[in-house]
DNA sequence: AAAAAAACAGACAAGTCTGTCTGTTTGTTT
DNA sequence: AAACAAACAGACAGACTTGTCTGTTTTTTT
């Protein structure tokens, strides 16, 4: 394993599990066993190092959605799944949210480079309601509750206003 | 004026506009013009502040929201206008969101001196839906629909999603 | 007016952080 | 084997951070 890629590996448990702010160059260096220049050979800032994580950790949920969801071919089982999915990575992650939520609290609200990495994201999670639901007004509600169920649950530590979201929605989609 | 409350008016907007980490004691002291050590009189860390800060920031918001809604009688318009609420502050605010929710992702998850203050915070507004709509389901999907709109409005730094979720909520409360 | 309390300025400690740099060692390619 | 590239360890600069402490000045109370 190449040293860029023991860094990536250690920064995407270090800043969803602790932040970004809270989690220092020296520790990731430290625990993924990196000279710090070779560090800097890979990433020219912390703020690259960020990017790339957002896009590793891009992937990384969609694939694990994709995975979890793709059994499911009826429009409503899989939105209920999908929600399914955030219980079963709040279990898996203690409740951390969402790692571009969380960063876009900690970043200047003036830095586009970074705002632009997290707008694509959640535009892409709004497509993924959108492939399933037609109804675009209707995709978009249920983008909604997913995301104030990330949120809540965060805050909360908790999946009851998961569980609560999916019965809405079995009205929604009756 | 006095040097506490100095600190509290300064530090209610710095640590809104520009988040709780990235805003230091010495700058908070600097723009209130009050001595360290009288700093340190009055509040005996800086999480110390933070609690004072969220406090006066819960009544703040709540009173404005009150204010704002408080000529509307219909349970429909006056949850609609509570969404004009938030199209009222991010114009006011820069899409700065909501100040509870940043600090969610700024503190660590197990700080929960603070954690409860935000918990008890977003239990006041779901209260506050759920006086205005009886059904508890539907109160809480509006709460919840409240909620994205706050986090999406900062993402996206655009009203379009709250102009959605009336047009969503006109349905709903049909 | 005298005594007590509060606020002042600002140095300082002890720690953090990112990023740079020097020089050595390891590994690969020619 | 020689030459090149990459990774290594770790010191260092410079700038931050929170919180403490000393001593002076201002304000309030008695």
């Amino acid at each position: 394993m190449s040293p860029k890629e023991r860094i990536l590996e250690k920064t995407l448990i270090l800043f969803h599990q602790r932040g970004y702010n809270a989690t220092g160059i020296n520790q990731i260096i430290e625990e993924a066993k990196v000279a710090k220049a070779s560090f800097y050979q890979h990433f020219k800032s912390k703020e690259d190092l960020c990017v790339a994580f957002l896009n590793e950790r891009h992937s990384y949920w969609f694939k694990q959605l994709e995975q979890f969801t793709s059994k499911e071919k009826e429009p409503k089982t899989k939105v209920l799944t999908s929600f399914d999915f955030l219980i079963f990575m709040n279990e898996k992650e203690n409740f951390r949210g969402c790692s571009f939520l969380n960063i876009l609290s900690e970043i200047p609200s003036d830095n586009t480079k970074i705002l632009s990495v997290l707008q694509s994201h959640k535009q892409d999670l709004r497509v993924y309601f959108q492939n399933i639901i037609v109804d675009k007004l209707l995709s978009d509600h249920i983008y909604l509750l997913f995301e104030s169920c990330i949120i809540e649950s965060q805050l909360f530590k908790s999946n009851q206003l998961i569980e609560q979201s999916k019965e809405i929605i079995q009205t929604l989609l009756a």
